[in-house]
RNA sequence: GCCGGGGUGGUGAAAUGGUAUACACGAGAGACUUAAAAUCUCUUGCUCGCAAGGGCGUGUGGGUUCGAGUCCCACCCUCGGCACCA
């Protein structure tokens, strides 16, 4: 019998002393491959069933590019600076230096259980002066360019810790730790200018990537493309710019909203009658979380009037100026509304605003005093000057078109994506490398004193700034540029942007005086295979792309994308529930890896089901992997006498042809089974030594301790590894025999076994002598016969 | 509400428009054994039939086709993502 536990440590071992899996990053014989599954951040969990089903699976990959003959660099480290470990410092006083130096070195020992080919010598860390030193370097870069910018924003405070909370932490509006309400907080912060590159992220040529993440990406990104329309307001001179995707409906305008964030709005009301309402409505506003100013429904429309008219400047008309919750600053901030808008209709009827129809289904005059909602549907203008008759979405490019012409509409693109705010009033982070001076402003600390260091005697305790900004030493610093007495940036950068880059800094990881090198990076990038979770589709891949895109504009790397193919691994669940500590519902693979051993679990984690479909975890199956790696460890070490050669070629050559084309495209179960099948039928055929190595070679990806045991077994050199994956013989996949189906009406109604060369002719002949097929054949007249070579015979009959 | 997956045996699941349920778990029967475990062999969608064989069957209802799990239309359920984006 097979000892998986026992074996597995003796290779791991041995993989280790060897150096099997150091790369050699300037191969120039092999083509590269660059194998990168997303780094963890590291918890103090232990490693749990997710981590395998993202791991095994992904090395299985890479251990197969290795022996197809690519230089496979399959690097791991730790995403280690963000909250968790802060608030485990409050909670606990433990130094997040510590911690997470701790929690690394856990998951390092169990990883290596795994028995991966990670690249040990190229790890990163995030946290470590050695990394952040270039994130840092990396903003700088940014702000250089223009694309690192300060400007206010509302952030979520929480009055009873005095801190500033990510979303995550805020539950029904209130502080998840303190249960105070959670208030908005204008603070200055820091943004990197991702919109300047919406239009190019929005480029996916060339990229291997799921239909689906590209479509979420798109769609985050949310291009459309419309008019700005210029209102004028009544009795003065000042202009109020609406965007609008629907310019066709122009004639049906009636009031105009504003977002209560506009920064027009209290000019216009400031010392008039309506200051007051107005600003209590955008107060009750401002309180409203996300979900509620987002929830569905015309009771939730919250506005007032300004007092205020504009010019509808295709009919002259005269028409109000409101402020409106369901406003957002997107575009310019200005909506025009009407009665084909469900929101726009729903806030008319609230306010009791008049409201007009102008496109109906024949064109004909409908009205809206009747209508229970807006007339959202496309239909035939009508009421609307010189597009009266036409189609409303021929017109839409004419009206624009004609607006532009007349001069006061103009034709605009708008992006849904917001600037990326990095900054973060928190300790555990990169220090933003700058420097605030009451003289000169804010001035970039100069590339030569890198890193900022973050100072370890800090105070974690939230009390309002930033911990840094209580830590005197840090905070003292002299103006780069006038060289007076500063202040430091007292805050960090999000955790995303630690992350953005890190694939580049993997094959540099070793260099102390540059992030990476061009040389390097460009040999190595793009990406080839990149591995991780469907939730960081809109976040994390698309911050890493924006990142890559802005270095190779500043000539730092020469590729347009970072990631050539992406897969995402499905989630494994518990009762159909995320694993999660506090749920307590985490699965440990301890007990199954300690019992069957790491190839068995990560075998039967791949059995379980299509890689990127995940599932529900449960063990029941998993005695059937180890049953199957049994039968595969008797049938390949033994020497058995061949019965039939031929059948035995022709399993092993189909069996390859299978395997192959499925780890290709990660169907890792289905590659499985193939095997599986392989150990059913050899029992019967017999194997020789020659094709017992082929096969050995043919499973060493996905159960590479296994393998390297049979290698030995079969007295190959050491390491399979080294070896080069076998190719199947085409000429030995044909069977020279098959079974025709054969069909009457569609109904399967016998099979006969036939040479594969047989003619259309014969095959007809020899279906119709089928016994059952000739009974369905007699007293019916044949209209026609439908004969795929190699497959089947359809007749088609008609009762006589 | 919108966008995107997915609904197939008792269970995890296979299936370029061409034999639905491969492979595995579980269950049942048998062999080996003093016995058990392990291993091996056979059976295993439902249903009628002694059998040969027939009928039904991939969430529901329609359609295209000689032939549909697969394509088209409508709907139901479910899991993700986004959510007043003008």
């Amino acid at each position: 019998m097979y000892n998986g536990p026992g074996v597995e440590k003796k290779w791991q071992e041995k993989w280790d002393s060897s150096g099997l899996y150091r790369t050699n990053l300037q191969d120039p014989k092999r083509p590269k491959f660059y194998n990168l599954v997303m780094f963890p951040y590291p918890s103090g969990d232990k490693l749990h069933v997710g981590h395998w089903y993202n791991y095994g699976p992904a090395d299985s990959f890479g251990r197969f590019m290795r022996m197809k003959g690519f230089n496979v660099f399959e690097p791991f480290g730790f995403d280690s600076f963000g909250l968790p470990a802060e608030n485990y410092a409050i909670k606990t006083g433990v130094h997040p230096v510590e911690s997470i130096a701790h929690n690394c070195e856990t998951m390092r020992k169990q990883i290596r259980a795994i028995g991966t080919m990670y690249d040990w010598d190229l790890e990163v860390v995030t946290s470590t002066p050695e990394y952040y030193k270039w994130t840092q370097w990396i903003f700088l870069q940014l702000y250089k360019k223009g694309l690192a910018y300060r400007k206010k924003a509302a952030v979520n405070w929480c009055p009873g810790c005095q801190t500033v909370l990510a979303n995550e932490q805020v539950v029904d509006g209130k502080c998840e730790r303190c249960k105070s309400e959670v208030i908005k907080k204008d603070l200055l912060q820091w943004f990197f200018g991702i919109r300047e590159y919406a239009e190019q992220l929005l480029d996916y040529s060339d990229m291997d990537w799921p239909e689906k993440t590209i479509l979420m990406q798109k769609e985050w990104i949310g291009k459309s493309t419309g008019v700005n329309i210029n209102f004028k307001m009544d009795g003065s001179d000042e202009v109020l710019t609406a965007y609008t995707t629907r310019p066709d409906t122009i004639y049906s305008v009636t009031f105009v909203v504003m977002a209560p964030e506009h920064p027009l709005l209290m000019e216009l009301v400031n010392g008039t009658e309506y200051e007051k309402e107005v600003r209590e409505v955008c107060d009750q506003i401002q309180k409203q979380t996300l979900i509620e100013r987002a929830s569905e429904g015309g009771k939730n429309k919250l506005g007032a009037f300004l007092g205020k008219y504009v010019i509808n400047p295709v009919n002259g008309e005269k028409i109000p100026v409101y402020v409106a919750n369901f406003a957002l600053m997107y575009g310019t901030g200005v909506v025009m509304a009407d009665a084909h808008d469900q929101r726009d209709f729903e806030f008319a009827q609230k306010y009791t605003i008049p409201l007009k129809f102008v496109i109906s289904v024949d064109g004909a005059k409908t009205s809206p005093e009747k209508a229970k909602e807006a007339y959202t549907a496309d239909g035939i203008l009508f009421d609307s000057g010189d597009f009266t008759g036409m189609n409303n979405r021929e017109a839409l490019p004419k009206v624009a078109e004609w607006m532009e012409k007349k001069g006061f509409g103009k034709r605009t693109v708008n992006y849904k994506l917001r600037d990326w705010l990095v900054s973060r009033q928190r300790y555990w982070g990169a220090p933003i490398p700058m420097i605030y001076c009451a003289k000169c402003g804010d001035v970039p600390v100069p590339e030569e004193s890198l890193p900022i260091l973050l100072p370890e005697d800090v105070d974690f305790i939230p009390r309002g700034r930033s911990p840094l900004a209580y830590n005197e030493k840090f905070m003292k610093a002299e103006c780069p540029k006038c060289g007076g007495a500063a202040e430091r940036a007292d805050e960090t950068l999000d955790t995303f942007v630690d992350s953005s880059w890190y694939l580049l800094r993997y094959p540099c990881a070793n260099m102390m005086d540059k992030a990476f090198e061009k040389e390097t990076v460009d040999h190595w990038m793009p990406v080839d295979m990149y591995i991780g979770g469907p939730e960081h589709a809109c976040m994390h891949l698309l911050y890493a792309r924006f990142i890559h895109k802005v270095l190779r504009d500043l000539g730092y790397v020469s590729t347009k994308e970072p990631f050539k193919r992406l897969f995402h691994q499905g989630l494994i669940t518990k009762n159909s529930a995320k694993m999660s500590k506090s749920k307590g519902n985490v699965v440990s693979p301890d007990e199954f890896v300690g019992k069957y051993g790491s190839d068995v679990f990560r075998l039967y984690l791949m059995f379980m089901g299509p890689f990127d479909a995940g599932g529900d975890w449960n063990d029941k199956g998993i005695t059937g992997v180890a049953r199957f790696v049994d039968r595969f460890w008797r049938a390949m070490s033994e020497k058995t006498a061949v019965v039939d050669a031929d059948a035995m070629k022709r399993l092993v050559h189909r069996t390859i042809a299978r395997v192959t084309g499925d780890i290709e495209i990660l169907h890792f179960n289905t590659a499985i089974a193939a095997f599986m099948e392989f150990v059913n039928e050899v029992s019967k055929t017999g194997i020789d030594l020659e094709h017992q190595q082929m096969m050995v070679k043919l499973i060493a990806p996905i159960a590479p301790h296994l393998a390297e045991e049979l290698w030995e077994v079969l007295e190959g050199e050491y390491s399979i590894f080294h070896q080069s994956y076998p190719a199947y013989d085409p000429a030995l996949l044909q069977e020279t025999m098959f079974d025709l189906v054969v069909q009457v009406n569609g109904k399967v109604r016998g099979k006969v076994l036939v040479d594969r060369g047989i003619s259309e002719e014969d095959a007809i002949k020899a279906g119709a002598a089928i016994p059952n097929v000739a009974k369905f054949l007699e007293g019916v007249t044949v209209v026609k016969q439908i004969y795929v070579p190699g497959k089947l015979l359809s007749f088609v009959v008609k009762i006589a």
